[in-house]
DNA sequence: TTCGAACTTGACGTTTACGTAAACGTCAAG
DNA sequence: CTTGACGTTTACGTAAACGTCAAGTTCGAA
């Protein structure tokens, strides 16, 4: 496993284009190392970038992702900074648990939906051995 | 509790705009009745827009949520289209499960993080109280 | 040293999900 | 009968998150 990599390294890592590997950047979600005009990803950024994806996929923003990523770095500061820090994490903390929650309800209802279908997806079922009979017997 | 909307009731109810609903109902995720111009909404109207919201705040497109509650009202049909029908439903079953996932695992790492935080706003604490002492006894 | 692959920075285009403004209809109240 | 609150359609504007050129730079291999 090398310690540092190119744009496309990355960019075929994680399936994203080095487009988007810029423009993470340039929006202060990402800050690699430059060997002249080159950029020089490392670990730190390899797990930024899986952060930012999960942030994707869980529905936020950019804006709202560069401030969680923010949360796990700025671990370090003063008394203010920190209790600051915990106020934030229990914000976010609270927001995934309302997701988690509409998740679950979205859940139950598919449920409920299937279940329906299943039930009528038997009647069916009945309905076409009866006729299935008659024909036999007529 | 009245049988029937105005767009503005609803807008209000749901806290969102008038221009939203005509815009959900264009993109085909709303069909109010019309009494002459004018749009009437109901009970069927009032489940979808909630279905939206919660869609949205998962970070389901619009174009998704589309596709979801059609599986709701979809639930009459015949044989082929049923299980076509719970062929769909697990598979949003499954994206939701993955989300959940996601969201485990960022309230596990915000734990961490939240850990690291009150540790060492502990350790700041001792030595807060340390130079106390020597403050009491120069 | 020169070629091509990979990198760089602009700059403009695109999609999604509406906001906003214009111009008009409707209807109950004063 | 007009005013104001509400509704309508049509059309253009906008922010977010990139895609897509364009034009130039760098660097290892031939």
């Amino acid at each position: 496993m090398p310690s540092s990599f190119t744009i496309s390294d990355l960019a075929r890592e994680y399936d994203v284009t080095s487009r988007t590997l810029r423009f993470w950047e340039s929006e202060g979600l990402l800050s690699p190392r430059r060997e002249g005009p080159h950029r020089l990803y490392h670990q730190r950024d390899r797990t930024r970038v899986k952060l930012i994806l999960r942030g994707q996929r869980l529905g936020f923003t950019l804006a709202e992702i560069r401030e969680i990523v923010g949360l796990y770095d700025a671990a370090e500061g003063e008394a203010g900074q920190l209790s600051y820090l915990l106020r934030r994490i229990a914000e976010r903390r609270r927001e995934l648990l309302a997701k988690r929650a509409d998740i679950d309800a979205s859940l139950a209802d598919l449920a409920g939906v299937a279940e329906n279908c299943e039930r009528r997806l038997a009647e069916l079922q009945v309905k076409a051995e009866g006729s299935l009979q008659e024909e036999v017997l007529s």
